[in-house]
DNA sequence: ACAATGGTCC
DNA sequence: ACTCGGACCATTGTA
């Protein structure tokens, strides 16, 4: 089947400036009607700019394997949702009575500007240290009730409210209401209980997907309430799910498109990349590592992706400002090609005013010479981000397509259906006969879908339910 | 409708 | 005062 001329169109514009509004498709606004031979002249501008391998070798395959997933969906436990949902009620409505009983009257605890007044005026809590929003109103967001735990004994009910609200709101019930609702008619197979999340091709930036209606790139997994979400997602009878993980993809693409040897090294031995960091630049061996330094290191790790200032770096493990810098500097003479690389690409992106990763795949960035210097920083983040996180989406959208030609091959179209992607992560239901022989393969594809200077690895685990993975 | 605030994930 | 990349979504409150 071959892909519609309309999404190649969508997919062609996208390549060229992914950050552009204009590739996704509008219906009734006054949008000129693209002629067929509109995507030929797309086509040679995406050869100009060297991203038509991108676009044929690794989108355009993917339409197809992105519809059937949107298709086949993914099963909820609707009986077991709507239990949970009364559940949170309750505690939900328990937590309310708490809440208004100590705060001496009843008001919206969704507002933040109502909480603000309740907590700093009527019970009077110390504002010192506490930030103000732009509407003036004192912050009241997680980091800052924190803080304020110990002013108050209302700050735990306000917690646990609002987590147990935000499950309720915008995933459980949600959830219920989607289900058997795919965004296309034809992908209905009638009432089985199942969630058609629309995978959005051209949404980021970068080359990620996105996920949306609903999205199940963002469901919980760290709290307990959390986990008792991703219980809702099952398995049909007779097969089981089956998640499978790059690990440290990013950090291995850094590994590789900076050459730091360091990095390269701890990978190609399969070291713990964290601990080995932490090593370094605390200047301890191995065994001396703590998991307090480790954890820091690991910051910073992802800091170093992200383009982490050492405000963020301070902020985000409590050290001041001064050791934040130190440790930063002391972590780029140990992984001085990291810091070159870096370098490197802020430079070309401000000569020819995009970055772009391994595989062409391009981000255009039109401020990264302005004079503005919260813009031009906010660009050179991005620059030194997108390569990265383009490579690893660039990777787990090949390995879609290697596995999806693996299961073709071996006829599993009715045993082994790929449901979720994830950004380093895929999701799979698998007919129990033949789950052991296909996640082998499947972790064996991911594995060797891209080659990196350092070796790809895939974790995988299988269970009944989601929260098992 | 849209901005602001807040929260969940990788 | 503020510098952490990429997403989606719920709710409130204002226009």
């Amino acid at each position: 089947m071959a892909v519609e001329l309309s999404k190649k169109i969508e997919i062609a514009r996208w390549l060229i400036d992914p950050d552009h509004p204009s590739h996704e498709a509008t219906d009734g606004e006054a949008r000129q009607q693209i002629s067929p031979n509109d995507l030929a002249l797309l086509e040679k501008r995406l050869k100009e700019a060297g991203l038509f391998k991108v676009y044929e070798e690794i989108e355009l395959p993917l339409v197809e394997i992105l519809e059937e997933m949107h298709k086949i969906g993914i099963k909820v436990n609707l009986e077991y949702l709507a239990e949970l949902s009364s559940e949170l009620e309750k505690e939900i409505s328990a937590l309310v009575k708490k809440i208004y009983k100590l705060s001496g009257k009843e008001f919206n605890i969704n507002s933040p500007k109502q909480l603000s007044e309740i907590l700093f005026k009527d019970l009077k809590i110390e504002t010192s240290g506490i930030l103000t929003r732009k509407t003036g109103a004192f912050a009241t967001d997680y980091e800052t009730l924190l803080k304020l735990k110990d002013r108050h004994p209302i700050v735990e009910f306000i917690l646990n409210y609002r987590e147990v609200f935000k499950i309720k709101s915008t995933y459980v019930d949600p959830l219920r209401e989607l289900a058997d609702k795919p965004t296309f008619a034809e992908a209905s197979a009638g009432k089985n209980g199942r969630v058609h999340t629309t995978f959005v091709q051209t949404g980021t930036g970068t080359g990620r997907l996105s996920s949306n209606n609903p999205n199940l790139q963002n469901i919980p997994i760290l709290s307990e309430w959390g986990k008792k979400v991703r219980k809702a997602f099952v398995a049909e009878t007779g097969f089981s799910l089956a998640a499978f993980d790059y690990s440290q993809i990013e950090l291995r693409v850094l590994a590789t498109v900076s050459g730091d040897p360091k990095m390269t090294k701890a990978f190609n031995n399969d070291l713990d990349i964290h601990k080995i960091t932490a090593s370094n630049i605390y200047n301890v061996p191995l065994e001396k590592v703590t998991s307090e330094m480790r954890s820091a290191a690991k910051t910073l790790n992802f800091g170093v992706i992200y383009g982490m200032g050492p405000d963020a770096f301070a902020r985000a493990t409590g050290f001041n400002r001064a050791e934040a810098q130190k440790f930063i500097q002391e972590y780029f003479s140990d992984f001085i090609y990291v810091k070159r690389w870096q370098e490197k690409t802020i430079q070309k992106a401000k000569e020819v005013g995009y970055v772009e990763n391994l595989n062409g795949r391009r981000r255009l960035l039109p401020n990264i010479n302005w004079p503005n210097r919260r813009f031009a920083a906010e660009a050179e983040r991005i620059a030194t981000n997108m390569p990265i996180q383009g490579l690893a989406a660039d990777i787990i959208k090949l390995a879609m397509t290697c596995v999806d030609r693996m299961i073709k091959k071996n006829k599993w179209q009715n045993k082994v259906r790929m449901l979720l992607t994830i950004h380093d992560e895929l999701i799979f239901e698998i007919k129990e006969d033949t789950l052991k022989d296909s996640m082998m393969l499947i972790q064996s594809e991911m594995e060797n879908a891209y080659k990196l200077a350092v070796p790809l690895k895939v974790d995988k685990a299988s269970g009944k339910n989601w929260s098992e993975l």
